[in-house]
RNA sequence: AGGGCUAUCGCCAAACGGUAAGGCAACGGACUCUGACUCCGUCAUUUCAAGGUUCGAAUCCUUGUAGCCCUGCCA
C-alpha cells in the first residue's frame, strides 16, 4: 500500500517534469497570444493506400493534441486527385484510425465536399487579380519555372485580364478544354528562391470519375490551394504535417490570406517517424506483395497498420510507442526495439501464460504410472490474479522443447542434462536418468524420474533446483501451427542488393507445424493473445486460422540474457 | 540567386544564459516456479567543429562541416 502510494507520487512527479513538445509549445503561445481560442487538429489522408506505422504517429499525435486541449479532432480525406484515389482505400483508413482509438466521433470529411467552395475561391483570386489561365504545356511550364540557381520566366499568359480569365475559367469548369490543355494558376513571383511560389498550377483538368463525386467535376484544385482551404472551412487551428512540407508553408500562408480567412490555421511541421530494418515505402511494400514474397499488405512482417493488428500489435502498445518516440523536427529512425518494449509491456499482465512446445522432443518419466492423468491447477498469470485459474493435465510422457535438454552442457546451462534434475512448471521437479539418440545422433527421447514431494503448490521447501521449463503432456496435448517472424531487411546490409533485387532476410519467417500446446489453447478465436511461457507473446492469425485448428503468430519474443556460450 | 530545415549517449529525446532530465538498448548485481517480470546500480566533465561574447554558453555571435527536403498539371 506504501509502495503504491509512493509509486503513483513517483509517477504524477516524472509526468510534471516531462516537458512539453514543440508543438505544444506552440499552441501554448497561440492560445495565449489569441492566435487561437480553442484547438482543433485533423488527420488527412489521400485515399491511395495503406497506412502504416508512420501514419500511426500522425494520427496520434494529432488526436493526442485536440485531446489534451479540449478541442476537436477531424478524419479528412484528402481527395482531391481522382486519377490515385480509391473507395477501398478509404475504408480501410477509416478501419484503421478507428482501431487506433483516434475517435474523429461523426468528423468525417472529404475534401471534395468542398470543391464549390474551393472553386469559389478561385474565382475570388481571379477577381483580384491573383490567378490566371495559362495555356503552356507541362513541358513549357516546366522550362518556364527555372532552376533551384536561377529564376523562371513569367508565362506569356500571365497578364490575361480578370475578365478573359473568369470566361477562361469556367471554360475549364464546363470541360471545353482535355487534360492538360489549361490550367489556373496563382500570380505570385516567378523569381522567389522558393519553387513553390513560382505561380504555382492551383487547379488542373482531369476528365476522369471521382469517387466521391463522380462526374460533377472535371478540374481538380491542387494541394497547396485546396489543403489550406480545407483546414479554414473546418476551423482547422493547427495544420500539422511532415518536414517536407516547409517549403509549401508560405504558399499555404498566401492562400489563407489572399482567400481572406479570419483565424486562419497554421501549419506546423515534424519530422516522419521513421524504424530501424523496417521499410514503410509505398512501392517497396508494393513490390513485396506483387512480387508474393509477402503474403498481401498485412502480412504480419509488414508495419502497415493492418499488419500490425493481425500479428497481435494493440493499440494501446502503439499509442505507448508513439509517445515514447516523441516529437521533434529532427529525421530519426527510433529502434524497433522500442516497440518490442511497448507490446511487451502492454501484454505482460493482460494476457494468459501458458505452455506450448515449439520444437518438440519427447520427455518419459520412468516412475509415473503409466496411463494415469492428473489435473494440475495452475494461475492463468502469476503476476494477476483475477485472470484466474486453468486446469493443465500431466502424465508419463510429455513434451519438452528440444533446446531445455543437452547431452554435454557448458558451463551454467541449468536445464536439463544427464544427471541434473529441474522443476516442470507447474508440477514436479523431474530428474534426468538417461536418453535415446537416433543413427544421426538426434535426441529422440529423454528419460526421468519425478518425485511426488515436490508438487507445486504443496509448499515443498526440501531443496531448490536452479532451472524450470514448460512441458505438455503428450496423452492430452493439442497441436498447432506457429509462425516465427523476423525483420524483413536488413538495414546494414542494405535494402536493395547492388542487381536491384531486393536483399531479404531468409530468415523472416519460420513456420512451425503440430506444436504440442495444453488443451486450453485448443478453443481459441482470431486476435487472441497469449504469452507462451518462456517464448514469447502470440496471437491467434485471423486470416489463416480455422476453427479448431489456429495458426498462432508470434508477435514477439521474451527478453532473454541467456546464450549458449559459442562451441 | 538558390532556398528551407536539422545536428545533445548505440537509438529516441529534454534543456529556452545558471552549470547536460527521462525512456529504449546495453552491462553488473539482488530476487525468482518464466535465464522473463520486478528491484537496485553503471552508462555524455560534455552537446557536429573551430573561434568569439559572458562571472557563467548545448543555449547568444562568427565561420565552417555533415545530413534531409524543394525544379509534379502528386499529396
Amino acid at each position: 500500500m506504501e509502495k503504491e502510494r509512493e509509486n503513483i507520487a513517483k509517477e504524477s512527479a516524472a509526468k510534471e517534469n516531462v516537458s512539453k513538445n514543440f508543438i505544444e509549445q506552440i499552441i501554448d503561445r497561440d492560445l495565449a497570444e489569441g492566435h487561437c481560442k480553442t484547438v482543433c487538429t485533423r488527420f488527412p489522408p489521400e485515399p491511395n493506400g495503406y497506412l502504416h506505422i508512420g501514419h500511426a504517429k500522425s494520427i496520434l499525435l494529432n488526436y493526442g493534441l485536440a485531446k489534451e486541449y479540449g478541442g476537436k479532432f477531424n478524419l479528412r480525406f484528402d481527395d482531391t486527385n481522382p486519377t490515385k484515389e480509391k473507395t477501398e482505400f478509404v475504408e480501410s483508413i477509416i478501419a484503421d484510425v478507428k482501431w487506433l482509438g483516434a475517435d474523429f466521433e461523426d468528423r468525417l470529411y472529404f475534401a471534395s465536399n468542398y470543391f464549390e467552395q474551393m472553386y469559389e475561391a478561385a474565382v475570388k483570386l481571379i477577381r483580384k487579380g491573383k490567378a490566371f489561365v495559362c495555356d503552356l504545356s507541362a513541358d513549357e511550364i516546366r522550362e518556364y519555372r527555372g532552376t533551384l540557381t536561377e529564376p523562371g520566366k513569367e508565362s506569356p499568359y500571365r497578364n490575361r485580364s480578370v475578365e478573359e480569365n473568369l470566361e477562361l475559367f469556367e471554360n475549364m469548369k464546363n470541360g471545353m478544354y482535355a487534360d492538360g490543355e489549361k490550367v489556373l494558376r496563382a500570380k505570385i513571383d516567378m523569381s522567389s528562391p522558393n519553387m513553390n511560389m513560382r505561380d504555382p498550377v492551383i487547379y488542373r483538368v482531369a476528365k476522369m470519375s471521382h469517387h466521391n463525386t463522380g462526374d460533377a467535376w472535371c478540374i481538380y484544385p491542387m494541394y497547396d490551394f485546396a489543403h489550406p482551404i480545407e483546414d479554414a472551412i473546418e476551423g482547422i487551428t493547427h495544420s500539422i504535417c511532415t518536414l517536407e512540407f516547409e517549403d509549401h508553408r508560405p504558399l499555404y500562408d498566401w492562400v489563407v490570406r489572399e482567400v481572406e480567412y479570419e483565424m486562419p490555421p497554421k501549419q506546423i511541421e515534424f519530422a516522419k517517424m521513421y524504424l530501424t530494418n523496417v521499410v514503410t515505402g509505398k512501392r517497396y511494400i508494393k513490390r513485396l506483395v506483387e512480387e508474393g514474397i509477402v503474403d498481401g499488405w498485412d502480412d504480419p512482417r509488414l508495419v502497415t497498420i493492418a499488419a500490425l493488428r493481425r500479428r497481435g500489435f494493440t493499440p494501446e502498445s502503439i499509442q505507448k510507442f508513439v509517445e515514447l518516440c516523441g516529437v521533434s523536427k529532427s529525421n530519426s529512425s527510433v529502434d524497433y526495439a522500442m516497440l518490442e518494449y511497448c507490446i511487451r509491456e502492454d501484454l505482460k499482465m493482460k494476457r494468459p501464460r501458458l505452455m506450448a512446445v515449439l520444437d518438440p522432443v519427447k520427455l518419459i518419466i520412468d516412475n509415473y504410472p503409466e496411463g494415469q492423468i492428473e489435473y494440475l491447477d495452475i494461475e492463468m498469470n502469476l503476476e494477476n490474479p483475477e485472470l484466474g485459474m486453468r486446469k493443465v493435465p500431466f502424465g508419463r510422457e510429455l513434451y519438452i522443447d528440444r533446446e531445455d535438454f543437452m547431452e554435454n552442457p557448458p558451463k551454467k546451462y541449468f536445464r536439463l542434462f544427464p544427471g541434473n534434475e529441474v522443476r516442470l512448471m507447474g508440477a514436479y521437479f523431474v530428474k534426468c536418468v538417461g536418453f535415446e539418440k537416433d543413427e544421426d545422433g538426434k535426441v529422440t527421447e529423454i528419460h526421468c524420474t519425478y518425485d511426488p514431494e515436490t508438487k507445486c503448490g504443496t509448499g515443498f521447501t526440501g531443496r531448490k533446483v536452479k532451472g524450470t521449463i514448460h512441458w505438455v503432456a503428450a496423452a492430452t496435448a493439442v497441436t498447432a501451427e506457429v509462425r516465427l517472424y523476423e525483420n524483413i531487411v536488413d538495414e546494414e546490409k542494405g535494402v536493395y542488393n547492388e542487381d536491384g533485387s531486393l536483399n531479404l532476410n531468409p530468415n523472416s519467417l519460420t513456420v512451425l507445424k503440430n506444436c504440442p500446446m495444453e488443451p486450453a489453447l485448443a478453443d481459441v478465436a482470431p486476435y487472441d493473445s497469449f504469452q507462451f511461457v518462456r517464448q514469447g507473446f502470440f496471437c491467434v492469425d485471423s486470416k489463416d486460422s480455422a476453427p479448431g485448428a489456429p495458426v498462432f503468430n508470434r508477435i514477439v519474443s521474451l527478453k532473454s540474457s541467456f546464450r549458449l556460450p559459442k562451441a
